[in-house]
DNA sequence: GTCGTTGCAAAGCGTTTGCAGCCTA
DNA sequence: TAGGCTGCAAACGCTTTGCAACGAC
């Protein structure tokens, strides 16, 4: 499989780019298609899945796996070591910053460690107020 | 939509409990189908998923939501708290005793934390053996 | 005999791929 | 102009559903 060398600017990239940056949180495809759409009139999900993934190749975005879900949301490559919480309302996924650090006592002896994720369940600030109020 | 009252024992039932206590770690529907097999000659894949929704609706399985899987894999009820471990060579999953329990600092504020789970990735012993043998 | 259950095949559904035309550099 | 990129539609792979036959109770 060769790789390309060079990646155009069109108009669709920078559409999904900045789907990215306005919403500063992990979006599947669809989202991202539903975000991006505006700045690209036209744009195809083909095309959305296909750019998803050079842009993570070329380390300009960082697919994030979250259980129950087949195929990975993307974020901004280079944020701090965070994890994330999943609203089981409106599904939409949040950043959280810091992590439980004494992992290494779980690992099975014999058993290589070498990346770990925590996902966190529950309700965000807006479901809550949206729940309680009713 | 009607909720069946009772549940009959049958040989692919049998057969896929079995393949759940022999394996002692999260199958999914796949495997449960492979191991379930030799119990049951000509099970069919459509059982194996109608089998594993129902027994976890009736709280004998237990559904386990792993990241970048979209259909869950299953596991005895009743065990105790406990994570995953998922090998990145033979993508088996393995349980994890214990669990880092100073997550409730990460939560937001306004949000509320009903539930989590911790991945863990690397290498099983097995792999790291095998791989390191060569 | 009743009706929950099964295997098969068809239907669904989200993701990937082939292709001809388009557009950036 | 070269070749990366796009939208469309077909292809794919996995899960779900419809259905007639089967079998537990």
């Amino acid at each position: 499989m060769q790789r390309k060398i060079s990646q155009r600017k069109t108009s669709q990239r920078r559409a999904l780019l900045k789907a990215f940056e306005q919403s500063g949180r992990p979006l599947s495809p669809q989202e991202a298609l539903e975000l991006a759409t505006p700045h690209a009139r036209g744009l195809g999900i083909a095309t959305v899945y296909r750019n998803l993934k050079d842009l993570a190749d070329r380390s300009v975005l960082k697919a994030v796996n979250l259980p129950g879900e087949s195929t990975a949301r993307y974020e901004l490559w280079g944020k701090a070591h965070h994890h994330h919480f999943h609203c089981r309302l409106c599904h939409q996924v949040y950043e959280v910053d810091g992590c439980p650090c004494n992992i290494e006592p779980l690992v099975p002896a014999g058993f290589v460690l070498e990346d770990h994720e925590v996902v966190l369940y529950g309700l965000c600030s807006t479901c809550k107020k949206r729940r309680s109020g009713k």
